[in-house]
DNA sequence: CAAACACTTAAGCAATCACTTGACTATCCA
DNA sequence: TGGATAGTCAAGTGATTGCTTAAGTGTTTG
């Protein structure tokens, strides 16, 4: 059964393995090329070449060729759509504690006035 | 050949799937019951399970059994640090472009001087 | 021009994912 | 007690991942 894909699933797919986080951790320090990438990486340049693939299917990576050199870049928008999914609902989650926590609060007022 | 898994890499998996972000984010709303996620899934209640059991491996959700019920709830830690980790990349950038942007303006200065 | 360089493509393979169906196991309620 | 409810286990299937090696394609550089 096809997955119908999202760009948030390529986005958090994209950030699920940690040649790639390795690799825009590096990214994250400015551009660079695919074998600069690949430098600390303990894998072949055509495995690199597939994460970066997925980084950029992700929409989190950029990549541009000039001469027989591809330089890589970040693209924090995309990042900060993650950032903010996730965001929201952690603070949902907490509103939701804080209601909680005032209602929890005004029942023991009214206990206190007992 | 075996991937030795992170608590990152763990997370991000679990987040990079529809289903599963459907289910936070009912779960971002308020503690819920297996069926009540499955309820809005197009899918049979065992694969809500797996997906459940990814959420769980991914640290995002929490759940506990009571009689027959087995009630899930968000664990927004996990998240603030999937959230954490996205959000330094994205900084570290943006103060990359920042003394980039100093380093050109002290440059025209310069140019101003002649 | 020829060799070195920086990728790129293609094919293949084992492991994992996202489901399914078909049992089965405990509650809970009348 | 007996049937509905809520979940669980197991096995199987097709698609996708994460690699590999082998064989290219263009670009510099001596």
């Amino acid at each position: 059964m096809p997955n119908q894909t999202s760009s948030l699933d390529l986005m958090f797919q994209a950030l699920a393995d940690p040649a790639r986080r390795s690799m825009v951790e590096r990214l994250s320090r400015g551009p660079a090329s695919v074998s600069e990438l690949a430098r600390p990486l303990a894998m072949s340049l055509p495995a690199v070449m597939q994460h970066l693939a997925m980084l950029e299917a992700g929409g989190i990576v950029s990549s541009a060729k000039v001469g027989r050199v591809r330089t890589c870049q970040i693209r924090p928008e995309a990042l900060s759509l993650a950032e903010q999914w996730i965001n929201q609902r952690r603070t949902q989650w907490e509103r939701r504690l804080d209601r909680l926590g005032d209602f929890l609060a005004d029942t023991a007022d009214e206990e206190d006035l007992k």
